[in-house]
DNA sequence: CATGAATGAGTGTTCATTCAT
DNA sequence: TATGAATGAACACTCATTCAT
């Protein structure tokens, strides 16, 4: 009977355990999703722990048992983008088998993300590139993996033939660097409205055609 | 002899304005750049009226007698990035009577502006944007004059025959969007050193032609 | 026995709540008190912020967690004085049955209001008068009822015949600026020591008495 | 000759220095004038040496030839009150021989001199009452000597019989105190329009009529 | 786990005043 | 006489962060 208790008691525990392990990832999750959501309404400048704690209604101290400090949040947010950036671009590398299309996939997804996660693709790429290069302490992740699956889509679009070879990097950059032109200028010009972006996004799909694709 | 006193008296006075107002333009200047330092040094954000006075060895109020107020300061950086970026991109405008080799000629006259003045482009396109559509009270200077440039470019490219035709407006912001992202990416990612970013403009230079160039 | 753990406990915490509570309002009441006497000592216009930080032992940034705003804080004096001022004065009307005697009542309420709250006087009715038809977002609470008391005195008075009957709003009126200027006067002009204003509101007394009362 | 260019030398200089005399006691005429205004648009908290300056087209720094301080100036504006004060009333008191009349052009003129020179009023009786009880260094200026005018006119109507008799200083006091409650009020009362402030003056007057005239 | 309370350091800005010229 | 330049001290207010409970 006694072990019977005990056991019951350790049942209780590691249920009640269990559910605060799972509470404690869910308030982290909506701290994250909440602050994510300040940002696209205030701006980065504006953001400040004590809004975020006001508009998750806890109290600014409880943020501190969850991030260390406020970089460590934003480090994180920027690392959620990261995962779900590179999640998207991934899946658009599977949807085809043909090399150009899935490179043609590739750059549509890129703009896509851009330009409806516009808080992530502000943090990771405008607003605090220097978390680009940091690592946390004790981890190992390479930020920028998900730019090597373009890499590899480009040198797979060369190894097939259907794209002029060249320096791979390179290429890699060009189309990078015109992805993220249309992006940060769609993001923060007021005069790019959808009409307009459309149009240009059509163009630079028209040029890295032109450009790159042989035959 | 008297008038020759006064004279004298005159003239002592005149030099004498004319040399505090000649320091007071250089102190303006003074300000102005070592604004630019600390944006560079030490990132949007950390920039302060304080630090900036400190930098300078004047006291914070000093600045107001230069500038009205914070805004004013950065909008007169920004005022000062347009002026300069104009006038390269219509001198590189004006390099040649072809109208290819002038687009090229923007092209690269725009991506050196960027990174010559990183001061002045990340806070003209990316962390002021919103200076951009306005204008100081009184004057009216349209700040985007300079990338007219670029559209009159593509016009008489096309025009002359030389170019691909199409909408004028989205081929220009498809230049401009590569330009930005270029820029944009050196600017800020620790990874493109000298080399990797001289062959990335190579490849877009490369690209442009391709994509646009007729015959 | 765990049941009587967590009762202890519960008790502990709530009695700990409570007496944070306490504190807090008794924190909010020093503000307030130090506030007051800052006033009174140094004038409204050394008031600040910063000094009454100072006085109470505490840092600046501490006043904005009681207080939203050097306003809220000012306003919340100027009503906690309305709100005495109210009651004394509701009081006073109370006192006697007699529509006379009451209106008597009223006018030494007010005068020793003004004398012995010199502070919150100065606030209500010299300093902030800009208060007076201010409401705190939300609340709705009319800062001049206190003086209705005083015009329904007046319209009783004459209702009973003891007063001679005209304009209400016009004889409550006088009688305001009559005790107005005697607290006001009493207040701040050095020579009105205790014997000049106790001749002072003797004739006062006597004057609205031949003035207004009938028979 | 020498004598006569001397002489005349003499003369210019003599013209000269009076000239520059009168023109000095011109602009310290502007700058409290000009000081007077700013406190009626701005209010007394609002109002700084800068702003004086830039009104007048000075410089901050020519104030202080003029006066020796900030204080310096208002205890001016408030003399310069004080001076016209005393001369309006002394002007009301001499308008007839009857005592009764007398007075009441007495009271008249306080009022209408409160309503008209609302910034005088404020400065003198309510924002630096201070200022009342100090004389400059040096100087020997009875600042209250207005008030006297009012005490004598009560005495000489109490011994003309046409007011009842008692003590004299008690009743000038109760007068005043009935004027400045209006004063007061009507200058930081909104609800004090025309009218109201009509009616009420009518009252006031003939609540003194009932209260102090003897048959 | 959560928080109420607190704060030092900082923000942009204004002010009265000084002083060399 | 007048001023341009300068400043120290102050202002109200916000922030990220800490810590005892």
């Amino acid at each position: 009977m006694e072990r019977n208790i005990v056991t019951r008691r350790e049942r209780i525990q590691k249920a009640s355990r269990h559910r605060r392990e799972q509470e404690k990832k869910e308030l982290r999750q909506t701290i994250l999703k909440t602050a994510g959501e300040l940002f696209l309404e205030q701006g980065y400048d504006r953001f400040s722990m004590r809004r975020l704690a006001e508009e998750i209604g806890y109290s600014a101290a409880t943020l501190y048992l969850y991030f260390r400090d406020k970089d460590d949040l934003l480090f994180t947010v920027v690392d959620e983008g990261f995962t779900r950036f590179e999640k998207q671009l991934v899946e658009a590398a599977a949807s085809s088998a043909d090399p150009w299309t899935r490179l043609n996939a590739l750059a549509q997804a890129y703009v896509t993300f851009g330009l409806r996660n516009p808080i992530y693709y502000q943090l990771m790429f405008l607003q605090r590139v220097d978390f680009l290069t940091q690592a946390r302490a004790g981890e190992q992740q390479p930020r920028l993996a998900a730019l090597h699956v373009l890499q590899d889509a480009v040198q797979s679009a060369m190894d097939a033939g259907v794209m002029q070879s060249g320096d791979v990097e390179s290429y890699s950059d060009a189309l990078w660097a015109m992805m993220h032109g249309i992006v940060a200028l769609a993001m923060s010009m007021p005069m790019f409205d959808a009409e307009r972006l459309q149009k240009l996004t059509a163009v630079a799909r028209e040029m890295i055609f032109k450009a790159f694709s042989r035959e």
